[in-house]
DNA sequence: CACGGATCCTGATGGC
DNA sequence: TGCCATCAGGATCCGT
């Protein structure tokens, strides 16, 4: 589900609600991806100060220490004045003197992970390796095409490893690959730096537009105000296979790759 | 060490 | 309120 503007728009939906919020209590359900590494008791009494994004991350800065926050595959959060029964798949609950954050998740592969600093051990771990964030003046033409050129994968499985570039998942691989005329196919290495460009806009526009369009709700994805995506409704190849191209009327192909669906126009996309 | 495949988990969908 | 196979927005781990 969450890709990063999906991560995002949920950011968007409750940083500025929840600052300056004293939690109150917290609650595990089920195990998520990876232990808590906190006590939940540990966590009342602190103050939420911010809500901040790295990747598919988010991160949750707290008086002391800070919560990263990942949505897995099928995470979403709410956050509300108004107390409700938890529901099957609310994992994990954050209740604050100015709301309650919820993490919902059917496959909890998502994850709550506790860190007393973004330099820690336990952070690193997580953040370290993550490649540079595609919406920032950093994401720059020249460096993307001199890290593409060191990667013998296919550049569909280079966008999607996300330690060169972050936040582009399976749905945002396929879109910016047909936007910038790329078969995904294709080895990175063989990219030259005309394509690249295009490739780097089509990153840079697909996400913005997207992060604009509220992300994309497939199925349930839903910020953290209840709100849907319609970004889906703009989609030209995901999900589409077997239909003709907005382009070009050929029929969209769908591959396997690295165990993903790849949609792409046969024609359009070399 | 860079790469590709298996893996974690639950639910929806479609064919039989 | 049938059963089974397949697929789903992610990312880590493991073998080569």
């Amino acid at each position: 589900m969450p890709e990063l503007p999906e991560v995002e728009v949920t950011r968007l939906s409750f940083a500025s609600r929840i600052a300056g919020a004293r939690i109150i209590s917290a609650y595990v359900g089920k195990p998520l991806r990876w232990p808590m590494g906190v006590e939940v008791q540990q966590l009342a009494g602190r103050e939420v100060c911010a809500v901040r994004r790295r990747g598919k991350y988010l991160l949750l800065d707290l008086d002391d220490g800070l919560l990263l926050i990942h949505l897995g595959m099928s995470g979403s959060l709410s956050f509300s004045g108004l107390s409700s029964a938890l529901g099957k798949h609310d994992h994990f609950e954050l209740v604050t003197s100015q709301g309650t954050l919820r993490l919902n998740d059917p496959r909890r592969f998502g994850a709550v992970v506790f860190a007393p600093s973004e330099d820690s051990t336990v952070a690193q771990k997580l953040l370290g390796k993550l490649g540079v964030e595609p919406l920032t003046d950093e994401f720059e033409a020249r460096s993307f095409h001199e890290s593409l050129m060191r990667r013998h994968s296919v550049i569909k499985q280079v966008l999607l490893a996300g330690d060169v570039v972050v936040g582009v998942g399976n749905i945002y691989a396929c879109e910016v690959l047909f936007l910038a005329g790329i078969r995904p196919t294709l080895r990175a290495e063989r990219l030259s730096f005309p394509r690249t460009v295009k490739l780097h806009a089509a990153i840079k526009k697909v996400l913005t537009r997207a992060v604009e369009q509220g992300g994309s709700t497939l199925r349930d994805f839903s910020n953290a105000s209840g709100e849907a995506g319609h970004f889906q409704l703009e989609a030209r190849v995901y999900g589409r296979a077997g239909q003709a191209c907005q382009a070009c009327g050929v029929p969209i192909k769908m591959i396997r790759q690295g165990q993903r669906s790849t949609f792409f126009c046969p024609t359009c996309q070399r």
